[in-house]
DNA sequence: GCCAACGTTGGC
DNA sequence: GCCAACGTTGGC
């Protein structure tokens, strides 16, 4: 299993809005990047991801479950774009924000401060399992 | 709201 | 195929 981290502006996308998806999850459309839809074309089922806020918020609020692989991208016509479905898992008991994660040695080198513009990123498994320890997710 | 960083586009 | 110009993103 792999480890991702999904991030949308609140307005645009937000973690409750996913939350009320349930189970029957949501398309991640609207991705216009070959790298992120690279990352997205490389995810199985099965696979776990962070959600994060960008902009105002700046935080990890939740963990989301990837429900299915990639596919066209419903919102538009042009095939060049795919997307995969993921379901909310559960919220960070305590969203971790960007200050809190470039203050964690253990997470310098993470994409999400490398590379701040990219939407879909991977994580590694001791980021991912380091963040769920500071959110307060034993289940990570 | 500003601006740096990045990705994409299009002229040559 | 290079690179300048432009648009977008997202942290600050």
């Amino acid at each position: 299993m792999r480890y991702w981290l999904f991030k949308s502006e609140p307005s645009t996308w937000s973690w409750d809005q996913q939350v009320a998806k349930g189970d029957a999850g949501e398309e991640w459309d609207g991705v216009r990047n070959y790298q992120a839809r690279n990352h997205m074309r490389e995810m199985q089922v099965g696979d776990r991801g962070f959600f994060y806020h960008s902009q105002k918020d700046r935080e990890i609020v939740g963990t989301v479950e990837v429900i299915a692989e990639a596919h066209p991208d419903s919102t538009t016509d042009d095939e060049r774009w795919e997307c995969v479905d993921i379901k909310a898992l559960e919220p960070l008991p305590e969203p971790i924000d960007l200050d809190q994660i470039k203050m964690e040695e253990a997470l310098a080198d993470m994409v999400l401060v490398k590379n701040s513009r990219l939407s879909v990123q991977p994580v590694t498994k001791a980021e991912w399992k380091h963040i769920c320890r500071m959110g307060g997710l034993t289940s990570g």
